[in-house]
DNA sequence: ATTAAAACTTATCGCGCGTAAAAATTTTGT
DNA sequence: ACAAAATTTTTACGCGCGATAAGTTTTAAT
């Protein structure tokens, strides 16, 4: 352990035997200097524990090698494992990522962007709240921080956006609804947080009408990010209203699902797609938590792992290589057959 | 709109009409400067959004404003809650708060203090792994950096712990479960990630004898964080053989608990407190999904409020009069009354 | 109106590191 | 072994702001 406090890089530099420019060099890339020195520089640092000062670097780097993620609601576990997703794929690429989350707040989301304005990070990674953003802050935001858009998009702001194929999504689940049991009918919120929300309302209308048969919406009011007590409350009406024509419902996401599922529980609807089931209800999004609903939540995943992947790649290669991509790179979902249809 | 472009203070102080150091008094605290002045300061900062470089702010002064916030595992809800409670108590009393999650991994905890440390933070929130803890790191930690631990405590270390007080909730909940039906047995994970769970386990046991009737563990093999898995799984096991002896099942957690549901519903078994259930099952938290199970779960409620605001009083208490309040802050559990006990 | 207190200005230093240019040294290729 | 190339050292400046001391102006109090 230091038996002397090593306070800054010149001291370090001289308990090494080197001179402070060459240390400096070592902290911005270790394989810009001499093997042999950077041996020297890591035995120093293995006996002194010393770290540059992230304040004083980041002063005179223009550029920081911190990068903002932002994600709407941290307390939905769907937006909690991407972010925990894109945070790791940064880390591992050297990077100093930061999570932030909106709380459903556009007020919010917009100080985040400010604030992190002046953290002056290479990138932004932004899952924007939607409908609700205040687009012209996220405008003028992105005219001056290179950031990928992804979950949900707004049209023409950030460099790309990542996210999912919604009209597939509909299609693809649809099409087994269809095949095996009544079509569906397609429970969302009638005011939704989320842009994603129209896309998959209207890659149902298309699915069901390539079927040939009549689609049938049912919305739920109510606003805000407690989808799970929207589902519930506005399900339990729509079902004692008989507003559902057949016994099949394709909720807009899982959390409304899971909401759904109560509701039916509480008015001893039996879920499910055998023979002595009342009724069949599946979600899209595979939440971390519908796997162990009663029944487990039939529904269609998201592709997480390359919808991270792509957005930290494509940010990377921006601010790395100045290449940029496509304005939008869409991925599947995989249908998740579970009990409930 | 700022027509000429503002670089640091000095050219804000200059169209602004003052000098610098008054400008970076206003800064530092807004009411240091005359009303006349600080009016002044504020006209200019509507026409010109100069915002000081952060960086060099933190650079001169030993404390910052930052405050770091770690739990051990952000997709648990649970935790994302009490994290967003306890990181706007923060934003409210005018700090910069951030939000770190250790992903259920002592060397990421580890980690994550050590680039805490480089923040130079005025405190820190940990709400750390528990069992798996580093314990000599965050030691080392906490003797540099004022700490308050909250959720689970680390006996000796920290400067104040806030969170629950676990035997009044076996206590409370036993109480409620004998005098409704039959005395419950106790199921819990083997090895708890949370050294709350063994504070809980203990709180059953005595509030068992205390009422005359013999303790009944069952325990779940696993390790991690995947609470509902494994509850799923090893509660599908002990129930297979027979390792409950009363139709009610108290669990270590909400999380647990949820898991041990979906197997109930695997199996067959009927949830509930009425004449037709065939067994009775509660937790422990009240994590926001428990509300949503089928049945709602029947859980003590955290306090999350009093305890988030307690942790961030006594933390900057600490920091900005220096007075130590006792070791530690426990606060009670509700219970709510649902309909799956 | 007088005076002390409060607020502001001017001037100057220091923080810890990035960065650049020129000189000195070491390494590499042949 | 020798020149060329690569690396390191020396020297020096700048970043944007905190902090301090001494002098000046404004405000508040009697």
């Amino acid at each position: 352990m230091a038996v002397t406090k090593i306070k800054n890089m010149e001291e370090f530099a001289a308990v090494s035997g080197l001179s402070r420019p060459t240390v400096s060099k070592y902290f911005n890339d270790p394989n810009s200097v001499r093997p042999s020195t950077r041996a020297r520089i890591e035995a120093a640092l293995e006996e002194h524990d010393y770290r540059p000062n992230i304040y004083a670097i980041n002063q005179n780097r223009r550029l920081t090698k911190n990068i903002g993620i932002v994600v709407p609601y941290l307390a939905d576990p769907f937006f909690a494992e991407i972010g925990r997703n894109v945070e790791q794929r940064c880390l591992d690429a050297g990077f100093h990522p930061t999570v932030y989350s909106s709380h459903g707040d556009p007020e919010l989301e917009a100080e985040i962007l400010e604030s992190l304005r002046s953290l002056k990070p290479t990138g932004v990674l932004l899952a924007p709240l939607g409908r609700s953003s205040d687009r012209a802050a996220i405008e003028k935001f992105c005219k001056d921080v290179p950031t990928v858009l992804f979950d949900s998009a707004l049209p023409g702001l950030g460099l790309t956006f990542v996210g999912s194929d919604n009209p597939q999504f509909a299609r693809m689940i649809v099409d087994y609804l269809c095949r095996s049991g009544q079509p569906p009918c397609f429970f969302e919120m009638k005011t939704p947080a989320n842009p994603n929300a129209n896309r998959r309302r209207q890659g149902y209308i298309t699915a069901m009408e390539r079927l040939g048969h009549e689609p049938r919406i049912v919305q739920a009011e109510g606003e805000g990010w407690q989808f799970e007590e929207i589902g519930r409350k506005e399900g339990a009406r729509a079902l004692s209203a008989g507003e559902f024509t057949t016994n099949t419902v394709l909720c807009s996401n899982d959390r409304l699902a899971i909401g759904f599922l109560s509701a039916c529980y509480e008015m001893g609807l039996r879920v499910g797609r055998d023979e002595s089931a009342a009724i069949r209800v599946a979600g899209q999004d595979d939440h971390p938590f519908s796997r162990y609903t009663c029944p487990p939540l039939t529904t269609l995943a998201q592709d997480y792992d390359a919808i991270s992947r792509s957005a930290v790649e494509n940010l990377l290669s921006i601010v790395e290589s100045g290449e940029k991509s496509e304005n939008a790179i869409l991925f599947e979902g995989r249908l998740i057959m579970r009990d409930s249809a």
